[in-house]
DNA sequence: CGGTGGTTTGATCAAAATCAAGTGAGGTGG
DNA sequence: CCACCTCACTTGATTTTGATCAAACCACCG
């Protein structure tokens, strides 16, 4: 959720109402089967989308920082379909979906790039499905740093080749479609063959093209602009 | 993609210039990377969205059938970051994103509507990454006929409990995350529980709710209008 | 100092992949 | 009309990957 929304854009939003809340970690800021009246817009913190199966397993099914709008989907779609929870300690402001519309209505590029941060989304989800459907678990775990990382990057939190992800090992799991028994193995081996470490939620990359290579990671799917102009 | 558009936002649809063509099966619409200027309203046939790997390793995304606009996406993302592949000969109505971009500024309503449905699409994909990431191969493929039956009886192409699917076991292995050999298997052990049938691209399900039940199948992330108000 | 949550390790097991070789039906050309 | 070709499906044997189960370990914290 980068890249798309113009200055103007991005401070028609920054002038809607809304209210900050602090989220304590491990905290929810809505659930399946929620009606939301408001969306939220990430000032701080990890954030994640989630599903539970009947039998209890949990997917996650996207991972969101300070810029994004995690939930706006919920403009559109009444019920939520899946959970939306935050990971660490965060800072989020909610703005009510009538003030989004309003917006919206009277600002057609507003309305226009709003549209497209979901639809980039959905790419991102598309590329998840790729992730675990098609790769084993040291591509996938590459694959999704590599993916943190450069959005990261992109918004100005890090460099690729080493930022913060504070994030445990079995919720690591839970994203890749693994158990964490095998995501704390497949870490070491990562760690052994010094292609990437994970230690107290310091992701480092030392040859980050390397990491892109084994992982078969290609930018085109973030739609960011850079990577457009690229192609 | 079903349910969101009203009478009057389809026969405006309707009245779009459109170029109609018929696609041999097998055939591309549009790869990535392609910087597509129109989108396509398919009339009939089964079409699918796909990526494929580094190594090669092809995995299908979502499947379409009458009424869906499969690369609505590329209205606002330039670069496709995926492929439309006709499985079977299809239909479809070739629209100019220009002309979808003045019925969109001129009738806000359908603005909403076809935002909506690339949402649902992208809720789509969500409940896809938990059918590939967190079921076993049994339940990902009860629930991935199921998640199709229910769309194409939502549309008129049939009842959910017998509707016709013609594509090959490697595709739904592409679709599953599977090998065809695998699925293979689960068909066969499918048919022998009596769970539900597949042959000659015919789909049987003799217990419908029992399918529902041992897929986890909850409806819920369709958005139907039906399912919600039920809610 | 003892809890607690996260990580690590080892042993065993199950699911699905892989490899390799059939079968079988539909379509084509001699 | 039949031989044969191709593509999809099927089967069996074997291997690999990752899951499961169970028990430490370790750091931080109240």
């Amino acid at each position: 959720m980068t890249s798309s929304l113009s200055d103007q854009d991005v401070s028609a939003i920054g002038r809607l109402p809304f209210v900050i809340k602090e989220l304590p970690a491990r905290s929810s800021i809505c659930r399946e089967r929620d009606r939301p009246v408001q969306s939220c817009l990430i000032v701080s913190g990890l954030i994640c989308r989630a599903k539970v199966t009947g039998e209890g397993a949990r997917q996650l099914l996207s991972f969101h920082i300070a810029g994004d709008i995690p939930d706006l989907q919920s403009l559109h779609l009444e019920v939520m379909d899946h959970d939306v929870i935050a990971l660490t300690e965060a800072k989020v402001a909610f703005i009510a979906h009538e003030d989004i519309r309003r917006l919206w209505r009277e600002q057609p590029d507003v309305a226009a790039a709003l549209w497209r941060e979901t639809l980039i989304d959905a790419s991102v989800f598309r590329e998840w499905i790729v992730n675990v459907g098609r790769r084993d678990a040291a591509q996938r775990m590459m694959h999704l740093l590599f993916e943190v990382g450069c959005r990261m990057q992109a918004m100005g939190l890090g460099e690729i080749g080493s930022f913060h992800m504070p994030i445990t090992q079995a919720d690591l799991a839970d994203a890749l479609g693994l158990t964490s028994v095998h995501v704390n193995r497949v870490l070491q081996d990562l760690r052994r063959e010094g292609v990437l470490d994970f230690k107290r939620s310091l992701v480092t990359m030392n040859d980050v093209e390397r990491v892109a290579v084994l992982s078969g990671f290609d930018p085109l799917y973030l739609h960011h602009s850079c990577s457009e102009e690229a192609a």
